[in-house]
DNA sequence: CGTTTTTTGTGAATGAAATAACAATTTTTT
DNA sequence: AAAAAATTGTTATTTCATTCACAAAAAACG
């Protein structure tokens, strides 16, 4: 595989970029320039060029790129073809939300499974998605192959949860606790910290918007 | 003020500094050492002490940081004394989640209006919250003095309202949707795209997950 | 078919953030 | 009260990311 040394920066743009090159091509646009894309995903054309460079020369100069061409490509970078399962664990205001939106803009992941303690909803169906007792944890990740999980349960369960999951054999943790999750360094968290986004929003309009 | 020139590096982890300080000072504890801090938040401690001279000497060496002191300062520039009013913009499936968690971590901030098109739901009360139509969007920002708004709208109606709550005098948005918003730079936008969290957590452990 | 225009891919320059390293200072210990 | 340990604040260094700028190549045009 070529993929090496592409900048963690790079990626997280390309599902972006994958995103707006299925839009492109749904409306039936065949080329696009690094200065069309820029204004669209608002990144710098310099930017973008660099970061389609890692990959090797996707285009074709004094054309632009092949639509076509450049999502097939990061289709399969991005695994389009293979559907992800995923485990949601918390079944609160979060975590209901999480069920329902199930990603559906993306259709190589789905919400497979989800886990709480609240024997009301234990054993039920949730917006289409079963779920189990917490304890099953482990047996239906083995189970159902799954390894990525979400986490939405209240911060102070959250490292006994990621832990759990760590045993069972996940392989990414998408937190959204605020707690910073202790797990082997062999497993990837991504965090997400709605109250933190929205601090940091504040601070920046309290302190340097122009009032 | 002092605070200008603070990185964005830096502001993005003030709130994750206060949170934690809090915890400390609700557990008894006086003191604090930048390893410490850094055990707990995962950033290396030389950043944290990087971060903390932006503001001066907050500490004292050889002795650390006082618990106490360090967090009344940070909820001064965080602002944690006032209470901001935010609006939510669309109340589906994350919108009511959101309403419903209303960023009860953060005492500062509330939604106190949420903003929707569907006939079932405006004029009630959601999760505490009233919902109003869409077309009273510039009516209510301006008359209850909402400078921040959440928009968790479908893809296609994102950019109309953002221009709406950009003339109505908003002064940062949260953004909830794929799309990167077209805004006066006056505005601060936050995006949060959530199905592109995941896409690339998926990336990562595809390609550089051991196996 | 030659000239002009467009646009890529990338080396070099710049910028931003993280980390290392350590003198300066205070606390703690003996 | 002296010696040892702890810990900050900051200078220097390194790493990572963005942007500039332009030669190389292809396309479009007259």
């Amino acid at each position: 595989m070529v993929e090496h040394d592409i900048p963690r920066a790079t990626a997280k743009r390309l599902p972006i970029y994958y995103r707006y090159l299925k839009l492109l091509l749904d409306s039936g646009t065949v080329r696009v320039s690094s200065n069309e894309l820029s204004d669209a995903v608002k990144f710098d054309a310099a930017t973008i060029r660099r970061d389609f460079s890692y990959f090797g020369a996707l285009g074709k100069r004094g054309y632009g790129y092949d639509v076509e061409a450049l999502m097939t490509f990061f289709g399969e970078i991005l695994n389009q073809d293979t559907l992800a399962s995923v485990a949601l664990v918390g079944v609160g205001n979060l975590g209901q939300a999480l069920l329902n939106f199930n990603f559906h803009q993306s259709s190589n992941a789905r919400i497979a499974a989800a886990f709480d303690v609240n024997p009301d909803i234990v054993n039920t169906i949730q917006s289409g998605i079963p779920v189990y007792s917490l304890d099953d944890l482990e047996k239906q990740i083995t189970d159902q192959r799954i390894d990525v999980a979400i986490v939405t349960v209240p911060a102070d369960v959250a490292q006994d949860v990621a832990k759990r999951l760590a045993t069972a054999g996940v392989r990414g943790i998408l937190n959204f606790t605020p707690l910073r999750l202790d797990v082997p360094k062999s497993i990837r968290v991504q965090n997400v910290d709605l109250t933190n986004e929205l601090q940091t929003l504040l601070y920046f309009i309290n302190n340097f918007g122009e009032k």
